[in-house]
DNA sequence: ATTAAATCAGACAAAAATATCTTATTATAT
DNA sequence: ATATAATAAGATATTTTTGTCTGATTTAAT
């Protein structure tokens, strides 16, 4: 199976996405972020934890504590949350799987790749999350 | 981490790569093909098993028997060896994870990626793998 | 003060992907 | 004929990813 991101990075992104969508309270318990995006709590409360330890999410302790943006969303680019969760090597490494990538030893489908690959990391760095709150609404009522 | 093609894929697309761009006998053995490219004989030799049973790849048994290109590489593309072993859902899931990808109720990076992943399809449908001859053995020299 | 509800840390479990081993079968060279 | 070297098939092992559980700590409401 091909992916692009791994599991916890799609739902880093999804509950990063979530959390700049809905702000009409501080607060979003790993609880109802795991209900309305429908993914186990247990799972999206450690990937919250480790994007707190990053600096994008902070959190609050106790009763109606939770999770929010640390910063502004104009602020967070899709590219934080990926290289925080996944890292860059999926920009940096071959896609066939041959060691030593570079423009001096390029792999076979360099030319054609390195253009693609360039242009989806400046899509997810220059795209900040709050330019997708409309979007991650409608999504969310179909979920 | 970041994943585009499962490991089972990179290995696949080079060997493919490898039995078109060596050409000057006619078959080659898991054993020489896992030196060549520095990969495990016995993964390589299963990932070449599958592949045959998909048609890109013939075989024959026996002393000095290895495995051959089951069709002629202008007819083998790149999307051929992903679809048999990875599959085409990375062309039509959502990047995001969410469930029911599609322009209906599209996933909020919807227009910009959608855009790049065509690209990226077309890119591996349009390349044969004769097109690569010249830069994979430039690699294999330097593996 | 007590209770309830939350994050946090770390151990644990399950599933999937990656890799290896074992045995059988086939074909060639000698 | 026999030995050798190859693919084929399927079981097994290892590693990574994904997911769960337990207990500790924190905070707010009652
Ligand atoms: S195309 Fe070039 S830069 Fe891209 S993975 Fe291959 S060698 Fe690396
Ligand atoms: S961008 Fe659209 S087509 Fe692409 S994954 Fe998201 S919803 Fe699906």
């Amino acid at each position: 199976m091909s992916v692009i991101f791994s599991k916890k990075c799609e739902y880093g992104l999804q509950a990063i996405l979530y959390l700049a969508s809905r702000n009409e309270k501080e607060y979003f318990s790993a609880r109802e972020i795991a209900r309305d995006l429908k993914i186990p709590k247990e799972f999206i409360s450690k990937i919250l934890q480790s994007l707190v330890n990053f600096g994008i999410v902070g959190s609050k302790k106790g009763k109606n504590g939770g999770f929010y943006l640390a910063k502004n969303p104009n602020k967070i680019r899709l590219i934080d949350v990926v290289e925080a969760i996944d890292g860059l090597d999926a920009f940096t490494t071959c896609i066939l799987g041959f060691p030593d990538c570079s423009s001096d030893v390029p792999c076979p489908v360099h030319s054609e790749w390195g253009k693609l690959r360039t242009m989806a990391f400046d899509m997810l760095s220059s795209e900040t999350i709050d330019q997708f709150t409309e979007k991650t609404l409608r999504k969310l009522n179909q979920l």
